[in-house]
This record gives C-alpha cells, structure tokens and sequence, in this order.
RNA sequence: GGGUCGCUAGCUCAAUGGUAGAGCUGCGGACUUUUAAUCCGUAGGUUCGGGGUUCGAGUCCCCGGCGACCCA
C-alpha cells in the first residue's frame, strides 16, 4: 500500500481538510505560518475592554490568535469564538465590508472548527453585547487536518485519557488541573524551601531496589551489562544525603511500581519525600498537615474544598490521631496487640473474609483488618500512629511501646495519603531488618527489599536522629480536587490501541 | 486474578435474528448581529478483530483486543 492509498482511506473529513490546506497555499496563505504579528492575548483584551458597553467601538486595535471553537455564518457577516489555551475566550466578527470579498469567501471556505486563526482589527462589542473583534485582516495561524469532537457531548473517558490534546482543547477543566497542579506543587516547593529544604535529584535508576514495599519495574543498560530497577521511592538515597550533613531535603519526582492500575493507582506517579534531621514523627506530622492545609489555601484560597463529585472536604484545624492497634481492636471487639498470637489474627482475617496470603507476617494481617473495619470510616483528616515493627524495616522502634514503630499513615478522604517516620538510624539494627527482608524475598516476598550494602555503610557513618515523610502528589489532586487518578496525570499510561 | 457491562459514521448515541439510523460535525445553497445561530438540500459505515451457528448475524455462541465498574 502506497501513501495515495493511506490518503484514499481517510474519513472524507480529514480528505476535505487536506484539500482545504493545499487551497490555502495555492491562494498564497500559508497554512502554518512561522510567525504572526500578535498584539495581545484574548486574556487582555478581555482585562482591558470586558466592561465595554453594548454596540460600541472600543477604538483600539488588536491582533490576536485563537482556535475556533464555534462558528456562525450569516452571508456577509460571520461570527467565531476563539479560545485561547488559558481557557480565555472572544469573538471573531468578519463583515464583507470591511476584509472585502477575497478575504471573507476564503474564511466561509477554508476555516473550520478547530483551526487556529489570527485575527486583527478594532475591539467593539456587537449588538448583543459580546465583546469581539471586527476583523480588518484575518490570517490562519495552524490549519487542523482533523475535525474537532462535538463540544456539547462529553468525550468519552477513554478518548480524554488517549487524546489527552483533544482532551484540552475541548474541555477546559481538562487544562485547569494540569494548571491546578502546577500550583500544587509550586506551594509544596516553596513552603519547604521557606522552612530550610534543600530540593534535591536522586537516582531513578538503581542497582537495588528498596526504600518502599512494592514490585518494581526492572530495565537494562547495555554499557554496564548489568540489570537495573526503576525506583520504587528514593528514600535510601535521600537519607544518604542526610547521613552527609545536607540536614533537610526533599524530591519530588516520579516512582515506578510494578503493580495494579486501577482509579487510585497508576504504574508511575509523583511523589514528596522530604526529610529532616532532629525532628521525629510528631513534628513530621505537623509539617505534613501545614503543607498540604498551605496547598490547599493557594488553589483554592481556602482549607474548607468544594469537590468535583459534589462532595467537600475540610482540611482546617488540628487532625486527629488514633492508634492502630487500639483503632482495630474497637472494630473487631478483641483486644490485639503486637503480642497477639499469629493464629488469633488470622482468625479474626478469616471472620472478615480477608484471604490470607502464606508470606503474611502478623502485622500484614494487622494492617489488612485495619483497612477492612476502619478505614471505611476515617472520613475526616486522620493520622494513625505507631505500625507493626515487621512491616516497617526502615523505621525506628517506638520509644516506649514494644513491638511497634514510629510511623503514621495519614488518611485523607479515605484514602492514604502520607506516610511518615521517625527514621531507623542504628545501623546494626537496619542491618537485621533488611536481612530479614531478603529472606522474605528468598522465601516468594517480591515486595521485599534487598540488603543495600552502600546504604548500610553510609548509616554507619553515623547518621542524625530524623523525621521522613512520602506524600504522593497524584493523591494530594485526587483529594482535593475529587477527580480520578487519570484526570490528575496529563497522559496516564494507557494499553495500545491495536491497529 | 475472578465476575458484570461496553466497543456501531469524525464525535455522542439508537437499531425483536430480517433493507444499519439520529443529533452535532461535513459538503452544496440562502442570510450583515450570531451565541450549540436559523432555514433548504445532501454525503458519510470492514458495526473492535477472527472463527462458528443460521436461509439470513451489529444482534446468538467461541477465541482474542481495548476499556469501564464491582470483587479479591
């Protein structure tokens, strides 16, 4: 099959479009010119004339682009709102007698919805009151080959997801939450850089995976010869950096996890780690809550949100905090602790129809009646404190409490949201945790963490008493915003459309 | 991983096993103040792919692809 077959193939839209752009050349206006004499963005027009009365003449005189999202046509007078990608709007007016015949059969011909045009002329308002610009000259800035979805209907999500561009285009809350994050993340940096942070970049690539529970994606490099991991969290390099006297330090980048996709999960996500010397988890929790109360004040302006869903949510205030254990045991009406037996937990996994898995360790089990009897009813801002010692091999033990550790979950909407430490620094015993990890990885665990040597001998060097916190970014939208998981990434991971 | 549902024109959706349709978009025409403009006319399909049942399949069955929801 040769390239005129392809073109003989197309949707008799797209043909039309072709041919529209090789007119456009042949009447000499170039389809996709390099440079167009722009005076002003719709925006400030908009700014400077929006209050301009009804059917007046504003004397001034712009040259402005935008892409034609709706069109009417009356014989000598035709009408077009542009839309700019800060979502601005403004209307076109073209009348015979002012771009003359040439120019006004040439738009009524080549210009379709979803081309982009530059037009120039005077700023007025027409009779009905809309703000416009009354073309003396219009050029086309980018001529789409492709027709524009009907703006009316909803895309569906799959076609919003895929065609993220179409997505923008059409729907202008699409382009407020890439802008909404922006912001997020904007007032995460500098509230931490406000309290000392230093933003630092670590590895992605890494020759041990560890730092999180989570299946990682494994990839090559041909110059070494050796495989290599994606990152699940850079934790391990992050408190590397600590043990060296950088005291505070965050990322916020992308881990790769080798698991479900789903509303809530998607294979690479963004994440705040950040980390403090000579703070504890108490201190990490009060900083967690100021930051995202901080984030929810710059996109919002206020820490009690309005969602997309219809629902709210209020973020304002102290959080509460429950214990685990004593959390669980309320639910369940048995009292349990890091001392139950094994089989007493199980029992209790087995009454709630939890399936238990043959590497689960006690606390695993813990955890998973946690999300069954109490989670559902966190509907408030909530952290949980003090988490089984055997599933958390990177955290300190608790200060008077046996068996657990220093380490909060924070729930928001339900959902976790962040976690936080206060930071495992002996080395010795570091070391035995992650031997018991690689164990459990010898035994099927795929979740488990390897022993990092490197890691190990930079704690050895002696490092400070510290606080971490992860808080995953893609969450921090979901909640706030109530949207799902593939609105808050721009172009989520999605399987190929078979051809 | 299991279950349920979906995939039809550029987009959003219809169609008892019996001639594949509508709205918007497109194309041709009318119209100098429209706002999803209006009016007249008109085109547009490998019904996700493959196989099967049947006189006949968008529809029923099997296999596969992609997606949504629920469950684990």
């Amino acid at each position: 099959m040769d390239g005129s077959d392809l073109e003989d193939d197309l949707p008799e839209q797209m043909q039309i479009r072709r041919a529209k752009r090789e007119e456009l050349q042949r009447r000499g206006m170039d389809p996709y010119p390099v440079q167009l004499p722009v005076t002003h963005s719709i925006a400030s027009v908009r700014s400077t004339h929006g209050d301009l009365e009804t059917d007046t003449a504003s004397g001034d005189v712009a040259g402005i682009v935008g892409r034609v999202i709706f069109s009417r046509n009356t014989g000598k007078l035709c009408f077009a709102t542009l839309r700019a990608g800060d979502g601005s709007e403004i209307q076109a007016m073209l009348s015979l007698d002012k771009v003359g015949p040439e120019a006004l059969d040439a738009w009524k011909e080549l210009v379709d919805l979803g081309d982009q045009v530059f037009v120039h002329g005077e700023v007025i308002t027409s009779r009905r009151g809309e703000l416009s610009v009354l073309a003396d000259e219009w050029r086309m800035a980018s001529k789409s080959l492709r027709p524009l979805p009907v703006a009316h209907k909803p895309l569906s999500e799959e076609a919003r997801v895929r065609q993220r561009y179409v997505d923008l285009i059409v729907r202008p809350e699409a382009a407020q939450m890439a802008r909404l994050r922006v912001e997020a993340v904007a007032a995460l940096r500098s509230d931490l850089s406000s309290r000392g942070y230093l933003e630092i970049e670590t590895p992605m690539l890494q020759t041990q995976h560890g730092g999180a529970a989570a299946r990682p994606f494994t990839t090559h490099s041909n110059a070494l010869d050796m495989d290599l991991f994606l990152r699940i969290a850079p934790e391990l390099f992050l408190k590397r950096a600590v043990v060296g006297g950088l005291e505070r330090v965050f990322e916020i980048n992308r881990n790769f996890r080798n698991e479900g996709v789903d509303s809530s999960h998607s294979p690479e996500f963004a994440m705040l780690e950040f980390y403090q010397a000579y703070a504890d988890y108490q201190t990490m929790a009060t900083i967690t809550r100021e930051l995202i109360q901080g984030v929810a004040r710059r996109i919002s302006g206020s820490e009690q949100l309005s969602r997309a869903d219809g629902s709210s949510i209020d973020l304002s205030g102290e959080w509460s905090m429950i214990d685990l254990y004593d959390s669980v045991s309320t639910a369940v009406g048995v009292d349990l602790s890091p001392q139950t037996p094994v089989s007493e937990v199980e029992k209790l996994c087995e009454q709630a129809e939890i399936s238990v898995a043959p590497t689960w360790v006690a606390g695993k089990m813990i955890e998973e009646l946690f999300e069954h009897h109490v989670i559902p009813s966190l509907t408030t801002p909530t952290f949980v404190m003090d988490y089984p010692v055997d599933t958390s091999p990177l955290v300190r033990a608790h200060r008077s409490k046996p068996g657990v550790v220093e380490k909060w979950d924070l729930y928001v909407g339900g959902v976790e949201q962040a976690t936080g430490y206060s930071e495992l620094v002996d080395p010795v015993i570091q070391r035995d945790r992650l031997t018991e990890q690689a164990s459990l990885a010898a035994r099927g665990d795929d979740e488990a963490m390897s022993v990092d040597e490197d890691f190990l001998r930079a704690l050895e060097h002696g490092m400070p008493p510290c606080g971490g916190v992860g808080l995953g970014i893609d969450r921090l939208l979901m909640n706030l915003t109530g949207y799902g998981i593939r609105e808050t990434i721009l172009f989520p991971l999605v399987k190929p459309e078979r051809k």
